[in-house]
DNA sequence: AAGGGCCTCAACCGCTATAGA
DNA sequence: CTCTATAGCGGTTGAGGCCCT
C-alpha cells in the first residue's frame, strides 16, 4: 500500500529512529525547549520532518515518560475514563502521569479491549454484550428508586465526610471556576469552599444526566445525537474535558463519579453496597429524589441541604 | 531448523483546531 | 473576516519479535 508522504521534501528520513538521532533531538530540546517543530530538524541537524521529531519526543524521549507495565490501578482508570470519554486518548492521558496518548491507545487496542470482550463487556458501550443488542427491550428505568437514592446519599456522604475529597472537588470548582460558575444556577460564591460549591457540582451532574435522559427519550427529534448516545453526551455539555479529567484524577473520585453516573442516569438499581459506607447512614425516604422523574429538574441543592441538616457533612 | 501467523508498539498519515498575520 | 502556518489528535500501518507447528 502506497501512501502520500506527509513530508514531500527530498532526503527526509522515515522509519525507526537511531540512537544518534535520538541523542541529537534530545540535546537540542534540552537546550532550546519544545516548540518550533517545523524548523527544528534543520537546526538540530536531523533529516526528519518536524512532525516526526515532535512525535518521537512526545511519545518516547520526553524525560517524564513512564515506561513499563500498566498497573491494575492504571488499567482501571483507563477503562473508566474510556467509558466516559470514548477514544479521547489525549484527554485520558492527562489523567495518567507519565503515560502518552499513543501508549494508552496501543494498550487499549491490544489488551484492555480484548479483556473486556472476554468478560462479555462491549468495549465501546461498556455494557454487557447481551444487553446491547436486544431489540424491543425497554431501556433501563431512569427514575430514581429508593435504594438508589439511599445508596447515592450514603456514598456521597461518606466520600464528602473525608476532608481531602471534599477539598479536592471544591478545588476543582474553584480552580476551574469559570465554566462551572457560568452555568451555575445555585452557587453565588465560588471563592469560598462552601456547601454551595459542592451542591453546585452535584446539581450540574444531575442536570447533565437529566439532559441526557431527555435526549435519549427524544432521539427522533434530536438530530446530532445517535440512538445509542451515552451519559457522557449529556455530561460533557456541562463540563469541559479538563474539568472531567480533574474529577477523575483522584482514583477515589472515579468511584464516586461512576456511582453518580450510574444512579443519576439509570436509577442505580443494582449492587446496593451501602455496607461500604458504614460511617454515615442516611434514611431511604428522600421524597424529592424518589418522586423525581425525567421531566423534572433534580434539585440536588435540596438534597445537599437535607444532608446537611441530617448529618452535617457539608458544613 | 524453518516458516507462517499473530501480536505489539513506534511511527506515520490525514484531518481538525488554533493562533497569528 | 479570511488565510496560512503550526500544533495536536486519532486511526492506521508495518517492522520486528514471539510463538506454534
Amino acid at each position: 500500500m502506497v501512501r502520500t508522504p506527509c513530508c514531500k521534501e527530498e532526503g527526509i528520513k522515515k522509519g525507526a529512529w537511531t540512537p544518534e538521532e535520538d541523542q541529537k533531538l534530545t540535546a537540542y530540546l534540552q537546550l532550546h525547549g519544545e516548540g518550533g517543530w517545523r524548523t527544528l530538524p534543520e537546526k538540530a541537524g536531523l533529516k526528519r520532518c518536524g512532525k516526526s521529531c515532535r512525535l518521537r519526543w512526545a511519545n518516547y524521549l520526553r524525560p517524564d515518560i513512564k515506561r513499563g507495565e500498566f498497573t491494575p490501578e492504571e488499567e482501571d482508570t483507563i477503562i473508566k475514563l474510556h467509558a466516559l470519554k470514548g477514544n479521547k486518548w489525549a484527554a485520558i492521558a492527562t489523567c495518567l502521569a507519565g503515560r502518552t496518548d499513543n501508549e494508552i491507545k496501543n494498550y487499549w487496542n491490544t489488551n484492555l479491549k480484548k479483556r473486556l470482550k472476554q468478560k462479555g463487556i462491549d468495549p465501546t458501550a461498556h455494557k454487557p454484550i447481551n444487553s446491547t443488542d436486544q431489540t424491543g427491550s425497554e431501556p433501563k428505568h431512569h427514575k430514581l428508586g429508593s435504594s438508589g437514592s439511599a445508596r447515592l446519599l450514603n456514598r456521597v456522604a461518606s466520600k464528602y465526610s473525608v476532608d481531602s475529597n471534599r477539598d479536592l472537588l471544591t478545588g476543582i470548582i474553584i480552580g476551574n471556576s469559570t465554566n462551572i460558575a457560568d452555568v451555575s444556577q445555585s452557587s453565588g460564591d465560588v471563592d469560598s469552599p462552601t456547601k454551595n460549591s459542592t451542591s453546585t457540582l452535584l446539581n450540574q451532574m444531575a442536570a447533565a444526566s437529566s439532559g441526557f435522559i431527555s435526549i435519549q427519550n427524544n432521539t427522533s427529534t434530536s438530530p446530532g445525537f445517535s440512538d445509542n448516545c451515552s451519559f457522557s453526551d449529556g455530561f460533557t455539555e456541562f463540563f469541559s474535558n479538563d474539568e472531567i479529567s480533574g474529577m477523575y484524577t483522584n482514583v477515589d473520585n472515579v468511584g464516586l463519579m461512576e456511582e453518580l453516573k450510574d444512579i443519576l442516569s439509570y436509577g442505580g438499581a443494582d449492587v446496593g453496597d451501602i455496607k461500604d459506607s458504614p460511617e454515615v447512614n442516611v434514611t431511604d425516604d428522600m421524597d424529592f429524589l424518589d418522586s423525581w422523574n425525567k421531566e423534572d429538574d433534580l434539585d440536588l441543592e435540596k438534597f445537599v441541604s437535607s444532608l446537611d441538616s441530617k448529618i452535617g457533612v457539608f458544613v
